[in-house]
DNA sequence: TAGAACCTTCGAGTGCACTCGAAGCAAGCG
DNA sequence: CGCTTGCTTCGAGTGCACTCGAAGGTTCTA
């Protein structure tokens, strides 16, 4: 259950992310700051609106992130990317602590989400061809100037 | 001039875009509005910040948008969908404005863009595969549940 | 000729995702 | 022991891209 190939706890995590440094499993808030490019201010209001599926602390109340929640935070910096509104991120996540029976629920945003992603995806590469079509366009122009004289 | 394949005008004009209803070329606010889904206020909202190159009035002052300004629209539109901060989008349109010198410029800073977009599409695709992944690993959970009992 | 659509200018409001600072205190480390 | 880091709560500020409304007027269309 531990080194199971599959971590259930971050819905299954994949190629890690952000250079991941050393090797342990507790990381101070500033450590992951730097690790993360977030701020130790975001990432408490990462926390603070649900975003992170329970940090942990120490016995003085410190938080202590592991390698899972850096891996979570590489997801939702994924997620960001994909323009995904934090409010769904936090659906995902209220999903996750509320364990098993959310599979299904799960499943269903991750497909929606990756609907999306792909839209997103067609999207651009149609603005990609419109590029290439102007950019060709002014290649041309310029390989035939306006009439040199002589 | 006129009906080269070329028109400079909006840089190249590749396929049109959104509906393009009538057959002429002098369209009422109302009606771009619903074209492109921008409301009123925002098109004149494109045109005070410079986003729109030059929009024709009628003899007493109302816009009259051509199909020249349509093919702008669309391509502002294809823009959005990247992200790129409107004050870049006009950045181009002045130097549309600014004539045939600008030629390099204009070349240079779209292809600035397709460097971004291309960007965009591979990190996109990067999530896509964490999301494949999640998925395949939730379908999998599913096909092999938590011990049927008997 | 009435009502709808347009014009201008001005300025305030919205939604999102942070982002920052301050106050007042507890903990870690060298 | 002192300095850095961390904690909490609170609340204000930022940047972007709209978005809306109102006032006061002109023009268009049925």
């Amino acid at each position: 259950m531990e080194n199971a190939s599959e971590r259930t706890s971050v819905g299954a995590a994949p190629p890690p992310a952000h250079p991941r440094p050393e090797g342990q499993d507790r990381y101070a808030i500033s450590e992951v700051a730097a690790f993360t490019g977030l701020t130790a201010h975001t990432l408490r209001w990462y926390e603070r609106i649900g975003l992170m599926p329970h940090v942990d602390r120490s016995h003085t109340g410190q938080r202590r992130f592991t390698n899972r929640d850096l891996d979570w935070l590489g997801f939702v910096g994924k997620l960001r990317l994909t323009g995904m509104p934090v409010a769904d991120m936090v659906r995902y996540a209220e999903l996750l602590r509320e364990g098993e029976h959310t599979f299904e629920a799960r499943q269903e945003l991750l497909e929606a989400t990756r609907r999306d992603v792909r839209t997103r995806i067609a999207e651009l590469q149609d603005t990609l061809a419109v590029l290439d079509f102007k950019i060709e366009f002014y290649a041309g122009a310029r390989r035939v100037p306006e009439r040199p004289s002589a």
